[in-house]
DNA sequence: AACTCGGGGCG
DNA sequence: CGCCCAGAGTT
C-alpha cells in the first residue's frame, strides 16, 4: 500500500464523526473552514453550530449585520475571519447568486480564503485534487519523509505543499486531505505522538532516526508586547454607561470595549488617568472613582500581554454617546471585556 | 520575509 | 511557561 492508501485505511477506522462531514454543500464546509483556521476543533464546533442555526444559508449570513456576526464569534478569536466571512458572504449572495465558486483558482480569490481554505473546499466539495496543508499536514509529512526545511520559511512552505500534492488521492482527494488531517491531529500528535501503534511508523525517518521530538521545525520566535490599559467603566444614575467600537489596526476591529486609556506603564494613581487627554469633561462634575480590581488582569495574546485596570466612575450628569446597561450584552466584546462583566455583575448581586 | 491577528488547552 | 491549533492578510 502506498502512503495514501495507508492514511485512508487508517481514516475509514479512526475518523472523528463531525457535523460538516455529513455534507458537500460549500456554504457549511467553506464556514467550517474558516471557523477551524488556527483553532481546535474542539472549541470551532459549538461556533459551527451556532452559527448554522442562526445563519443556515449564505444569504441569511450576508443579510445579516455586522454586529450579530461578530457577536456570534465573540471568543473564537482572529476576528477578522468573521469579518472577511461577512464580506464573502455579501459577495456571493449578490455578485455570485449565491452559488460557490467552483475550483481552487477561483475559490483562492474569496477574501478569508488562501491555499488552505481554497484545496480544502474545492477537494471536499468539488473533488478537485488540491492538497490541503495545515498544521497537520506539515507534522505528519515532516516526520514520515524526515523533512527538515522550517515549515514556515518560503522555501519549505514551497516544497511541503508540492509535496502533499505528489502524494494526494486522485480519486477521492476529499477523503484523503481530511484523512491526513485526522491522523496528525489524533496519532501523529505534536506532543506524545502514537508512535508505539502506529501502522506506518516502519517506514517513518523521523522515527528511525530519533527526530520526532523536533520535527516539524519552525524557525523565529515570536516576541510578546506588554501593554498597560485602563477601562472607564461609566456608570450614570440612570442605568447608563459607554462603548466605543474599536476601528482601524490592531487588535479587536470591529468590537466595543468601555472608553480606554493606554498608558506606556502602569498607572500610579487616579490623577496619572485625569490628566489623560480626551477625558477632561467627564471628570469636571461630581463623580466617584474607584479601582474595581485590585490586582491588575492580565490577558494574553498571541502577541501581547494586557496588564488591565477596570476604573468604575459613578456619575450624575448625563453624557453623550451612553447605552444602557441592559444593551451592554448585544454588543461583541473581547473576552477580557466580557469576563469583566461578568465579575462586575457578580459583585452587584 | 517578517509581522500581526485570539483564545484556549496541554504538559 | 512555551507550544500549538483544519491560516490569511498586510507591511
Amino acid at each position: 500500500m502506498n502512503f495514501n492508501n495507508k492514511l485512508k485505511h487508517w481514516y475509514l477506522q479512526n475518523n472523528r464523526e463531525l457535523p460538516w462531514r455529513k455534507t458537500k454543500d460549500p456554504y457549511h464546509i467553506w464556514l467550517s473552514e474558516i471557523m477551524l483556521q488556527q483553532t481546535r476543533v474542539a472549541q470551532g464546533l459549538p461556533y459551527y453550530l451556532r452559527y448554522i442555526e442562526a445563519f443556515p444559508t449564505v444569504f441569511h449570513l450576508a443579510e445579516a449585520s455586522e454586529e450579530k456576526v461578530l457577536k456570534l464569534w465573540q471568543g473564537l478569536g482572529y476576528y477578522s475571519r468573521a469579518r472577511n466571512l461577512h464580506f464573502t458572504a455579501k459577495y456571493i449572495a449578490n455578485e455570485l447568486n449565491g452559488e460557490f465558486p467552483g475550483n481552487y483558482k477561483d475559490l483562492l480569490k474569496l477574501k478569508g480564503v488562501g491555499d488552505y481554505t481554497a484545496s480544502a473546499i474545492a477537494s471536499i466539495c468539488f473533488n478537485e485534487a488540491a492538497a490541503v496543508v495545515d498544521g497537520n499536514v506539515y507534522r505528519v509529512l515532516s516526520r514520515y519523509f524526515g523533512i527538515e526545511t522550517p515549515i514556515n520559511s518560503t522555501k519549505g512552505i514551497k516544497e511541503f505543499k508540492e509535496l502533499a500534492q505528489t502524494l494526494i488521492d486522485t480519486k477521492e482527494p476529499g477523503v484523503y486531505n481530511q484523512a491526513i488531517m485526522d491522523f496528525g491531529a489524533l496519532h501523529c500528535k505534536p506532543q506524545k505522538p502514537l508512535c508505539d501503534e502506529c501502522h506506518i511508523s516502519s517506514s517513518c525517518v523521523a522515527l528511525e532516526k530519533d527526530l520526532v521530538g523536533t520535527l516539524p521545525i519552525k524557525e523565529k520566535k515570536i516576541k510578546v508586547r506588554k501593554r498597560y490599559f485602563n477601562y472607564l467603566v461609566l456608570k450614570t444614575a440612570n442605568g447608563y454607561t459607554m462603548l466605543n467600537e474599536r476601528k482601524g489596526k490592531g487588535i479587536w476591529q470591529g468590537l466595543y470595549e468601555f472608553p480606554l486609556v493606554e498608558t506606556q506603564k502602569p498607572i500610579e494613581s487616579v490623577k496619572e488617568l485625569i490628566n489623560d487627554k480626551g477625558f477632561e469633561d467627564l471628570f469636571q462634575s461630581d463623580v466617584s472613582i474607584s479601582l474595581f480590581n485590585t490586582k491588575d488582569v492580565v490577558h494574553k495574546l498571541s502577541h501581547q500581554h494586557l496588564y488591565t485596570k477596570f476604573w468604575v466612575i459613578e456619575i450624575e450628569k448625563h453624557i453623550k454617546a451612553t447605552i444602557k446597561w441592559n444593551e451592554v450584552e448585544e454588543y461583541p466584546v473581547p473576552v477580557l471585556i466580557d469576563k469583566f462583566l461578568t465579575n462586575f455583575k457578580k459583585d452587584k448581586i
